[in-house]
RNA sequence: GCGAGCGUAGCUCAGCCUGGUAGAGCAUCACGUUGCCAACGUGAGUGUCGAGGGUUCGAAUCCCUUCGCUCGCUCCA
């Protein structure tokens, strides 16, 4: 296995890819913008390749998964409902002297003391609030953190009009999830997947592209029975072990065979693009980690090069995507803040709960029950409110009835291209005749994300039939994948440049081609990128060939 | 947001200390050449020296502000 890639790498990659045209500062002849990002040519592929593949696997070639495109400006109310208006807007303050930063709230709770904000709604430190790390009352005024982005919708700017961008597409799935059960003819367990952009105004982009402000995410929300119900229906809930791939999904499945089953094939993917799984790290998240509502939360990472070293000096990574069972909670808040029903009918619940003992009818019953009331209490409804709900909740599970929980894959479109960038970036030093090293670098993506699939080379460009022929093969490919056509040059150079793109394969024609050996007659030189391997291939097999390789 | 460092051609960088209106290598483009791994020849283009302001007869160079990048702190639901 290679060994991680260094920080010093990293620069040279960030140089590689402005140089070669994967990725730009944005507004760069304006001085840029910070956490913003462009796609160049190559880059602009390599996503499309990446988000494609993902769709596919993800939607296409599944009969559980349907698609989804929402907007990314939504009713605000719908932010209310998931906590972001909450947890994105924190007041924070730094203290002048020891140079840390707290949460202003927390700070005066520490002490005793309680935040509380002037008459235009201006936080204000009560008097003797100091810093806890130095004692220093030398703290900056306490600012408001909202890490998602503000806009008006309409042409008045009002307070009644705000909306934002969205920091996550997940709401967007959960907000329609109706609409696309109903018309996607799915009935539970199923999926509703979504690529989009998302918006975060973080406090500090870092890591080149690692954390935008603007970035996209290719998020599936998986929706599943609650044990309880699969429990009615099947007698017991099986479960599975913590490490490997779990199989086809089973009907006796509860929600940690789901969530198993979810971070496994989400590995598969990753390993399907070329990231092997000795580049990945795995965190599976703790308890205090843990949203209130989570049941558990494992994060896919990748080794980066700017990945941190434990004190083991092992790399651990930096997250691509976590892999949440987030319980019933989204439903159920949309369900609280909108007042529509967010539950389904589930016939053979019913059905099976007719013919159960009643002890297993009651054990169930009291559990869902409790499970009902923990989330309405932990969400703030009263006491006697919570009991009454959570009744309703287990009685209407005894027909049938339940908000279906969740498992939610939810990975960084742009983070994953940074991945495949960094992943597949491979200097080697070669040495010539007289002894003069270079190095070269080769970007080793596999074929499948690969911008270019194949450079399309005449050996030399002063000799018009060579020329014609190779435009001619150029243009057989062209409607089934990226070609890149180039005559500039020495071939040597040409075979640099399509490997410094990460082109896979190459194809030159040369004096063979045209027959200067009649039995090699419309054959072509194929070059593999990774070992500068040849072989000759007939012109009528090409496509076909190439087609299994890229696809 | 705080602190430190950095910003000169598409890329990597020299020049800045000790002010006198800009350079190298690579890359790019054109023509020629080239019988398979960055060959060669000739020619061409490119910078308001990150931006704005100040000091000065004169600023890439000194000072201030600002934007961007890197690192540390912080944040990352």
């Amino acid at each position: 296995m290679a060994e991680p890639k260094t920080n010093e790498s990293m620069e040279k990659i960030v140089s590689l890819c402005k140089r070669r045209g994967f990725i730009f500062q944005s507004s760069e002849i304006y001085g840029g913008i910070n956490g913003f990002w462009d796609y160049g040519p190559l880059g602009a592929e390599l996503k499309r390749n990446v988000k494609e593949l993902w769709w596919n696997t993800m939607t296409r070639e599944r009969e559980d998964v349907a698609g989804l495109e929402a907007t990314i400006i939504m009713s605000p109310a719908i932010w209310k409902a998931s906590g972001h208006v909450d947890t994105f807007s924190d007041p924070m303050c730094d203290c002048r002297k020891c140079k840390k930063r707290f949460r202003a709230d927390q700070l005066c709770e520490d002490q005793g003391l309680a935040l509380t904000k002037d008459a235009n709604g201006k936080f204000i430190f009560p008097a003797g609030t100091k810093c806890t790390n130095c004692e220093s009352t030398d703290l900056t005024e306490p600012r408001p953190f909202n890490l998602m982005f503000k806009t008006y919708v309409g042409p008045v700017e009002s307070e009644d009009n705000v909306a934002y961008l969205r920091p996550e597409t997940a709401q967007a799935i959960f907000a329609q999830f109706k609409n696309v059960m109903e018309t996607a003819r799915q009935k539970v367990p199923f999926g509703i997947g979504q690529i989009g952009k998302a918006f975060r105004n973080e406090v500090t982009p870092r890591n080149y592209t690692f954390r935008s402000r603007e970035f996209e995410q290719m998020e599936l929300e998986f929706f599943i029975k609650p044990d309880e119900a699969v429990e009615a229906i099947h007698g017991s809930v099986v479960t599975v072990p913590e490490t490997g791939h779990p199989g086809e999904p089973q009907p006796n499945w509860g929600w940690q065979a789901w969530h198993q089953y979810w971070v496994e094939e989400r590995v598969r993917f990753y390993e399907g693009i070329g990231l092997a799984r000795a580049t990945l790290g795995f965190h599976r998240q703790t308890a205090e980690e843990l949203a209130h509502y989570a049941r558990a939360c494992v994060d896919i990472l990748f080794k980066f090069p700017f990945s941190k070293r434990d004190e083991n000096g092992n790399v651990k990574g930096d997250e691509l995507e976590g892999v949440a069972a987030r319980s019933d909670f989204d439903l159920s808040q949309h369900a609280r803040f909108s007042g529509k029903p967010m539950g389904v009918f589930d016939d053979e619940l019913r059905q099976a709960w007719g013919k159960l003992p009643k002890e297993k009818q009651d054990d169930l019953w009291r559990r869902y029950y409790e499970n009902r009331k923990r989330y309405l209490t932990k969400s703030g409804v009263e006491a006697e409110a919570a009991g009454k709900q959570a009744t309703d909740d287990a009685n209407g599970l005894a027909k049938g009835q339940y908000i279906p929980h969740v498992i939610e894959p939810s990975a960084g479109v742009d983070r994953l291209i940074l991945a495949l960038i960094t992943n597949a970036y491979t200097e080697t030093v070669k040495t010539d005749d007289k002894g003069k090293s270079e190095t070269i670098y080769t970007m080793k993506f596999h074929p499948r994300v690969a911008p270019i699939k194949v450079g399309v080379l005449p050996l030399l460009k002063n000799k018009p039939e060579l020329v014609a022929k190779a435009v001619a093969v150029r243009d057989l490919l062209r409607p089934w994948m990226n070609v890149y056509y180039d005559d500039g040059g020495s071939i040597g150079k040409r075979y640099a440049r399509q490997d410094e793109a990460g082109t896979p394969f190459c194809v030159t024609i040369d004096f063979d081609t045209l027959g200067e050996k009649p039995e090699l007659l419309d054959t072509v030189t194929l070059r593999y990128r990774d070992d500068g391997k040849q072989e000759r291939l007939k012109i009528s097999e090409l496509r076909d060939w190439l087609l299994a390789r890229i696809r």
